[in-house]
DNA sequence: ACGCATGATTTTAC
DNA sequence: GTAAAATCATGCGT
């Protein structure tokens, strides 16, 4: 049993050369010994150590009970910690403290802006009627995309929560487990405050590079979603039949030069409830047709022309000379029947 | 299921 | 930029 306070002078000698207390310590213990006693002391206390593999596991744990226990036990221990503080310190210097990272940053804003992250039912629908706005729907008839947009969103923003809180609690439980452990180690070994903190960092680094996996992939699926919803194409919904007629309407009764200002467009889009670009495609498309295929729109053109007719007579009430077919008000066709040369397009 | 109608987009030309 | 033409993708009646 004589061997434990000579492990003590091991560690005194090795870690602590110049401390006063030790050295007083190291004196007490081996009495009127001169340097090469010391010396050959010390020389088994290291082949001790190498060898503390080969003991006993009681063995090692009542040295280890001893040492802990040791008066001089705390002293050691804050200048073992010192001493390693500092070796870690000069080998990673400046590296860390990574600065805020951009990418990061990008992705809460944009969970933020879509509402994935922000409050709680706000932000989703602002940012679904921001999507609306840019897929120019207007009015009412979108609203079932509108909710069917919403509902896809919410469902993201909760797979998004679950997972961001099942990995907060992993993180946390992770965090709880190495503090204890180290903390605990910290009985044996010198582990200062600073290092466990330094290995909590190390541990909230990680958990929230995978945080940042799943920030991603979350961007990525409200990205999908929103291009889907805003692929107008994808939810084509046919005009109103109000709404064609009015452009049929218009359409018809300006054959000779099918092509509305830009007011006129304003106007049009505002009847129809839909928007100018709208207008202008449905005039695109109808010129177009039309001229692909005069034949087939005669009836159509017709049936309009009546009906403008109609209005005009009974607007100046008159009955007598109501319909006269193919020929609206403004002149006979887009190329049409009577062919005009200064048209448009040929 | 199919084919045509139709609104939107892309390509091309000016 | 606008418009024509071509093309796409969906809506809808059969």
């Amino acid at each position: 049993m004589d061997e434990q306070p000579r492990l003590m002078h091991a560690h005194a000698a090795v870690g602590m050369s110049g401390h006063p207390g030790l050295s007083q310590h190291i004196q007490d213990n081996t009495g009127a010994n001169d340097g090469d006693g010391r010396k050959q002391d010390i020389g088994d206390i290291l082949q001790q150590i190498m060898t503390i593999t080969d003991q006993s596991l009681d063995e090692a744990q009542a040295r280890k009970h001893a040492l802990n226990c040791h008066r001089m036990k705390p002293a050691l221990f804050n200048v073992l910690c010192e001493i390693k503080e500092k070796t870690v310190l000069s080998i990673r210097g400046a590296q860390e403290e990574e600065p805020p990272d951009a990418q990061l940053m990008r992705l809460d804003n944009m969970l933020l802006a879509e509402g994935v992250s922000g409050p709680e039912k706000g932000g989703g629908s602002a940012a679904a009627a921001a999507a609306a706005a840019a897929s120019g729907g207007v009015g009412a008839d979108n609203s079932a995309e509108h909710s069917d947009y919403r509902a896809k969103l919410s469902q993201i923003r909760q797979i998004y929560h679950t997972e961001l809180e099942k990995y907060e609690q992993a993180c946390n439980e992770f965090t709880t487990h190495v503090m204890n452990l180290l903390r605990e180690q910290s009985r044996t070994r010198p582990i200062s405050p600073k290092e466990i903190e330094r290995m909590v960092g190390i541990i909230h680094r990680k958990f929230s590079s995978i945080q940042m996996q799943l920030k991603q992939s979350t961007c990525e699926a409200v990205m999908i979603l929103r291009s889907r919803f805003l692929d107008a194409r994808r939810k084509r919904r046919n005009f109103n039949k109000q709404a064609t007629e009015i452009l049929n309407e218009y359409f018809y009764s300006h054959l000779s030069n099918p092509y509305p200002s830009e007011e006129a467009k304003e106007e049009l889009a505002k009847k129809c409830s839909i928007t100018v670009s709208q207008v202008s495609n449905w005039f695109g498309n109808k010129r177009i047709r039309y001229k692909k295929n005069i034949g087939k729109f005669q009836e159509e053109a017709n049936m309009y022309a009546a009906r403008t007719a109609v209005s005009a007579a009974s607007v100046s009430t008159h009955g007598s000379q109501a319909n006269s077919p193919s020929t609206p008000n403004s002149a006979g066709g887009y190329p049409s029947p009577c062919y005009q040369p200064d048209r448009r397009i040929q």
